[in-house]
DNA sequence: ACATTAAGTGATT
DNA sequence: AATCACTTAATGT
């Protein structure tokens, strides 16, 4: 496993090494330690306190939110090279966490624990702009998002989520169940299989039990 | 062969 | 677009 993710890991302290000043990559290289997450195993949950801010070296991070019914509303994905920057927001001063993180597939990350954020913000630049960046990045994502609830349609929602799914997979094969992506998009799953449904009879895609081939003209419309 | 889960569909609100 | 009710298809035991 780890032989397997060297290769990953050394492009990280690579992009460390163009990131931040030396002493930061020393310290990270010195108190960091890599983790792995199962898929489908649970990094933090809604109300949980952060004790650490994940680096992501391979693999995918779900964000979601949860509301009192249980349903799930997808954020985004964290992937390699990101860090979250809702555990910025909460590890500074130690709040519960307000988001669900979930392993989208077996992921390797550092964590870096949380106490040495306030030291770091102070003394290395680089690392206040790196955390900076990431919430900025993030938060024009989730303004996106917003806006998309709020005025798209839902199967304008749809096609939009299944080619940022093929891109952040590398794949044009979906491997959700129609329930699933109905969870994600905070709708019911009827919806969702009509809505497939159209795209097929239309000849954008193919759809299996638990399968979505994005076919090549629905992943590059003219 | 049977049970379970995923997907398809008409009708109703 | 959501929900209900029901059917059909795929998959697991």
């Amino acid at each position: 496993m780890l032989e397997n993710s060297n290769k990953q890991l050394q492009s990280l302290y690579t992009f460390f090494q163009e990131e931040f000043e030396k002493e930061l990559v020393e310290e990270l290289e010195k108190l960091s330690q890599l983790k792995t997450v199962e898929e489908g195993q649970t990094l933090v949950d809604i109300g949980q306190q952060v004790s650490f801010i994940p680096l992501i070296v391979s693999g995918s991070i779900k964000v979601s939110r949860v509301d009192d019914n249980g349903n799930e509303l997808l954020l985004y994905y964290i992937q390699a090279n990101e860090s979250c920057a809702m555990s910025f927001t909460c590890c500074m001063q130690q709040f519960p966490s307000e988001i669900r993180a979930v392993a989208e597939e077996q992921t390797d990350f550092i964590a870096i624990p949380n106490e040495l954020m306030d030291s770091w913000m102070m003394k290395y630049p680089t690392w206040k702009s790196f955390a900076m960046k990431t919430i900025k990045l993030r938060f024009n994502e989730m303004l996106r998002t917003i806006d998309q609830i709020a005025f798209q349609k839902l199967d304008e929602r749809l096609a939009n989520y299944l080619r940022m799914k093929a891109k952040a997979t590398q794949s044009s094969l979906i491997n959700h169940s129609h329930e699933q992506i109905a969870q994600e998009l905070a709708t019911s799953r009827v919806v969702i299989s009509r809505l497939l449904k159209k795209l097929e009879n239309d000849g954008q895609v193919l759809l299996y039990r638990n399968q979505i081939k994005l076919r090549p003209q629905f992943l590059q419309p003219q």
